[in-house]
DNA sequence: TTTT
DNA sequence: TTTT
């Protein structure tokens, strides 16, 4: 034994719409690449950006705000932990590929019309009177049983 | 260019030694394994242990106190950047390797006497021949420059 | 002595404009009021917002991004740590006020048109008026000296 | 609504004992002083201490954690968030206070001889055959209801 | 692959 | 005092 933390906190893009898999007892995963972009000058004075992926892995609750919520560009907070999956692949290789568990995550997208959804903008009211889930993203969820209670509202 | 967060705190423990490289031009790069370790019970009620295993990096300042301070089972607490490093293996296939850039260090073993270490390895030996306890180590640096004066004392 | 981390990450929105007093010897302050909200669902199934005011204080670059960036409603993500000042009031009473002194700053607002604000407080202007592709603003600045060069173009 | 991140991360130690009540209905709450120091060189190249003095709050399993392995001098990881007490005093003043509401904690001590009970040492080996509470420190637990099963053994 |  |  011996105690430990292991945490990542993200802020960043999704380069790609999410990819959710629903799995047999009510299961459901989503992958999702998150860019985050450090901006610097160089030595020259230019300026240079500097653009990390991460795979990112969400599971039930948090894999259906995803799902619902969340696509290419969607600017978000997360945090989770690194987790390396290990595995042989066909050649007999050991192979590794890091991800982060999401255990938290924000959406940090203005919502004020559908956050891309075309139609249906929805007053503060329609929010607190009359949600769809079309309509109203999930500001801040946390990692949970895949209730539908972890949507949002 | 988008801004962004990337973050990693890790506390864990060594599991070797620093390997440390002096490079040309005063550059110094430490490379750390550094488990941290997840306990829970498992649905029997037995407790289960989770380790994983994070590669460091650290430069210059950092890499010194590594040398110098850290050895197999130190507990240090660490704050950093996930870090991809991308190259082509000899077969010509991509190879990707995620490591963490430490940008702050704060060692939190006991330093009363050694830091628990009944032997003699160099670097120890260092630690215990020169400090008094007003001069002891002052556990958290930040990453910068490779002056001696990133050396606690 | 101990060695410690003292580490606060805030994701919220500003509830006034940030004040800045501009000091002697080039140095500068700015003070600013953040919200970070909270939303549950109680018992009842009500949706509840729990809101935490921190009072927020940059230094130097930071403060100069906040006077030029920043204003009432801007979303930001901060890093910084915990302080308290003492003092004593008029009355002989020891106060107290818990700070942010903020070390880290990412502005999470969408810039495609001077970050909605349809009309012209000064900030705003010079925001609007200066900026090529080039010149915007890198919406993630660390603490450091007040030169020019903190702002991010 | 706004979304939000309202987040703390301190490692350092207890400045007393902790303050534990039992309320009704089962519910515990300690109260913890913890200092985090911060130690840098001035001007002069004197060593200088800062030391921040944060007052923690923690509920039932947390609690119960704290009551029955923290005490004056521990070393602790904890994270949680940041929450403001207001009320008024006897003479009708508005009066507030910082709180740090813990969420997870993590003790930073080493075990090899029961954390300072002066007998008893306990090799690993016992750790994992034979726990019994004063050898065995809860490594990393989270807030959760009161269950005893919220320690860690 | 994102974002600006 | 923000935000939705």
């Amino acid at each position: 034994m011996a105690g430990g933390v292991n945490k990542v906190i993200l802020v960043g893009n999704l380069g790609q719409d999410p990819e959710v898999r629903h799995l047999e007892g009510d299961k459901v995963v989503a992958n999702v690449s998150l860019a985050t972009t450090e901006s610097y000058k160089d030595r020259s004075g230019n300026r240079v950006d500097n653009t990390e992926w991460h795979d990112l892995e969400l599971w039930d609750g948090l894999a259906k705000i995803a799902e619902n919520y969340l696509k290419k560009g969607s600017k978000i907070y997360v945090e989770g932990k690194i987790k390396t999956d290990s595995w042989q692949d066909e050649q007999g290789n050991n192979r590794r590929k890091v991800r982060i568990r999401v255990q938290n995550l924000t959406m940090l997208d203005a919502r004020t019309d559908g956050q891309g959804s075309p139609s249906n903008s929805s007053s503060n009211q329609a929010y607190n009177n009359n949600p769809s889930p079309q309509q109203m993203p999930a500001p801040n969820v946390a990692e949970g049983p895949a209730d539908d209670d972890d949507l949002p509202f």
